[in-house]
RNA sequence: GGGUAGGUACCGAAGUGGCCAAACGGGGCGGACUGUAAAUCCGCUGGCUUACGCCUUCAGUGGUUCGAAUCCACUCCUGCCCA
């Protein structure tokens, strides 16, 4: 991969851009033949990385096996402040310690996709914790107001009278402000950050640095298939979730979707033959790719047991152990939500779910909330669709 | 700073003294049908309770009242217009 020809490296490079500003300032920056700056910056709001960051962080690793510099910014002092981009409402601010933990556990997370000893990682908080109110309001008065509004999602909410707040219009410059600082030629960023690049752009221009070539990807969608993947919507899937949760949240999504995910996560189409076969495989080779081979084989086995084989009682379940619980049915699921899964069910919220028929014990329906079937060990208790426990020794 | 309109459950939005745990829509959850797909249909959607019922909730605090999301006072927050 080193000895690619710029055009060569500039085409490999293209392949998944959404859109890079400019295709012409990128092939030239590639011809200087240097060792390219490449920043990829990430505001640490949460503790996990999901699917949809790392289309950017591939991207980023491309660059890095082209012998390139990556440098990802950890936006320590701008996660308090919260990127607006996209956004119709203002995001919480979050305290400098809430924001350190994250920070933390995201490093390892993008470890997984970088190359960690030819990564710089930088947290942006080292220059923006000391920058001068005087140095903050030269920056400001680069950017104005009427730039800002053009901005889609500030537009509709100065429209619809939903409130923008100062700091969120200060955003944009703080991100250009790292550009400058680690003096970067290249910024990756998903399609809603073409404004804040473009904002890096002008001020690395005004102190006389090169701009910055601004390399897109596109969104990846959530598990709903229609809004971006984010944490706040509840709708990602963690690079380190478990194998069978990131399984079976692949196999939950659209058959549409999945071809977005192939070729955002893969790089390429599904292959031929029948969709369902398609998205086994896409879990796989995703579970592959963040924990193992072995893990991904055991996860497909798992699940054809258990859904396509419909086969609950040969299947690897989670283990119920009954002591000290209250041996009534509403009782016992509850148990095995919180035990199984870490997942709290209020018993008014289990008593419908055995109403509605959703509880099998043993492959026998229970509709009766007062029921107290005799568990013994080894007894399977489907709970819902995607949930069900074994009973342990007691 | 002045005027004015608002703050209701996950979100949007009704409700303006008892019939309000609060219409309706979205989302979410469960079921049927499937391929943990889509579409469709049915049900559920504050907590505790088998149930009668009880408890907590309509920005916050304190009042009025037999009774308040609804009335009054003050406080906090937001939009719009003016300065």
């Amino acid at each position: 991969m080193k000895s690619l020809s710029p055009e060569q490296a500039f085409a490999e490079l293209r392949k998944g851009a959404a859109q890079i500003v400019s295709e012409e300032e990128l092939l030239q920056k590639l011809r200087l033949g240097r060792p390219l700056i490449v920043k990829l910056g990430v505001d640490p709001t949460a503790p996990d990385i999901h699917l949809g960051f790392t289309v950017g962080l591939q991207k980023l690793r491309q660059f890095q096996d082209m012998g390139h510099r990556a440098v990802l910014i950890i936006g320590d002092f701008t996660a308090m402040i919260g990127d607006p981009s996209g956004r119709s409402v203002t995001r919480p601010q979050l305290t400098h310690d809430q924001v350190m933990r994250n920070a933390k556990s995201f490093q390892e997370q993008a470890h997984k996709i970088l190359d960690p000893q030819k990564t710089r990682t930088v947290f942006n908080g080292e220059w923006l914790e000391m920058i001068s109110f005087e140095e903050v309001i030269r920056l400001a008065s680069r950017v104005t107001v009427q730039q800002m509004l053009h901005r889609e999602d500030f537009r509709n909410r100065f429209e619809k009278g939903v409130s923008v707040g100062v700091h969120e219009i200060l955003y944009p410059i703080i991100q250009g402000y790292d550009s400058v600082k680690i003096m970067a030629d290249v910024e990756i960023g998903g399609t809603d950050q073409l404004f804040n690049i473009l904002v890096g752009r002008d001020l690395q221009r005004e102190q006389g640095q090169p701009q910055q070539v601004g390399f897109l990807t596109p969104l990846l969608e959530g598990l709903d298939g229609v809004q971006k993947m984010s944490k706040s919507l509840n709708n990602y899937v963690g690079v380190s979730e478990a194998p069978s949760e990131m399984f079976g949240k692949i196999m939950s999504i659209s058959d549409k979707l999945m071809e977005r995910y192939y070729l955002l996560l893969l790089g390429k189409a599904p292959p031929p033959g029948h969709p369902m076969e398609a998205k086994k495989q896409l879990g796989f080779d995703l579970v592959e790719r963040y924990h193992s081979r072995e893990e991904a084989r055991k996860v497909l086995e798992q699940f054809n047991t258990r859904f396509s084989e419909k086969n609950l009682a040969a299947a690897d379940l989670p283990a119920l152990l009954l002591r000290g619980v209250e041996r009534d049915i509403v009782s016992v699921v509850q148990a095995a939500y919180a035990q199984g899964f870490s997942a709290a069910r209020s018993r008014g919220d289990v008593r419908r779910l055995v109403e509605q028929g959703s509880i099998q014990w043993n492959g026998e329906k229970i509709t009766d909330v007062k029921a107290a079937p005799k568990f013994k060990e080894d007894d399977v208790l489907r709970l819902d669709k995607t949930h069900a426990v074994r009973i342990g020794c007691a």
